[in-house]
DNA sequence: ATGTTTACTTGATTGAATCAAGGATCATTG
DNA sequence: CAATGATCCTTGATTCAATCAAGTAAACAT
């Protein structure tokens, strides 16, 4: 379990309740990846194969280096969630594919994940609006 | 810098800002830690030290395994932002406490992360009061 | 054809996290 | 008070994430 971000001295109440909503979110998206016997990461990764891709294209969407995405993609190839073919349009290129079986432990993961909408669904479809809009313009 | 912990399929726009918002406040978070060379890991601990105390309660408060603390803070102690006095009323026990330059980094931590401030700061103190409230709610 | 960029891999290193095991001290209780 | 057991922390081993530097191979551009 990754240690919180936070909560440093929240200034505001608003500070703190935010605070805790993301260390709840993220040890709860832990905890849903784990009952899968995944990593956060790999849980992550495979979520963002619904379509096949390449490993350049999830380094750059997740943010990280492409050695690091080589990495978690092998573990996922190793556990037999995904596949590695090559790309025909490109020979350099591989492109990463979910197989059945990680349809299945993606769709057990996503099931799993409850939090967010569990979260969301304490509140009525007014109140959720409200919540978006509050968030949107939070996020500036 | 961490993968982010979803947008897996978000199933309403309340879900995907939710989503959003933790994503950009986790990179924030560790952002701001690596501005002071240290892991979110080791901000957050130092953040826990405004009161000297020992391994175990750190442990606990952060949920994780004492040999965990031991390393992390083990790193402090190694940048001077640390000590690890014996307790003098428990001879197994030892105090963490920050040290004077520990008190500046963390304080020029907590000025560094201006993520959760700035985003609200940009609601009026009624819309701060209402995202509480509704984050309250949501959280159960 | 040559040189450059692109896509990915490999190897090395650091740090977080967990587990198993152990030493030292405290606390209990027979 | 001595033995037992619990508590606090450390050590060692292992796994994974992340980053960096360097390398290979294929595409591209001139």
């Amino acid at each position: 379990m990754a240690l919180p971000n936070g909560p440093v001295t929240a200034s505001s109440e608003a500070e703190a309740v935010l605070f805790d909503l993301v260390d709840v979110y993220d040890r709860a998206y832990e905890a849903a990846a784990a009952e899968l016997s995944l990593s956060s990461a790999q849980a992550c990764v495979l979520g963002r194969l619904d379509e096949r891709r390449g490993m350049g294209a999830l380094a750059e969407e997740l943010g990280c280096d492409a050695s690091n995405i080589t990495q978690i993609v092998a573990r996922l190839e190793a556990l037999g969630l995904v596949t590695r073919e090559p790309n025909p349009r490109d020979r350099r290129a591989r492109l990463v594919a979910r197989t059945p079986r990680g349809d299945e432990i993606n769709h057990r993961f996503a099931t799993a994940f409850t939090f967010a909408r569990a979260a969301i669904g304490r509140l009525s479809p007014d109140e959720q609006d409200q919540l978006t809009a509050l968030l949107r313009k939070a996020l500036g």
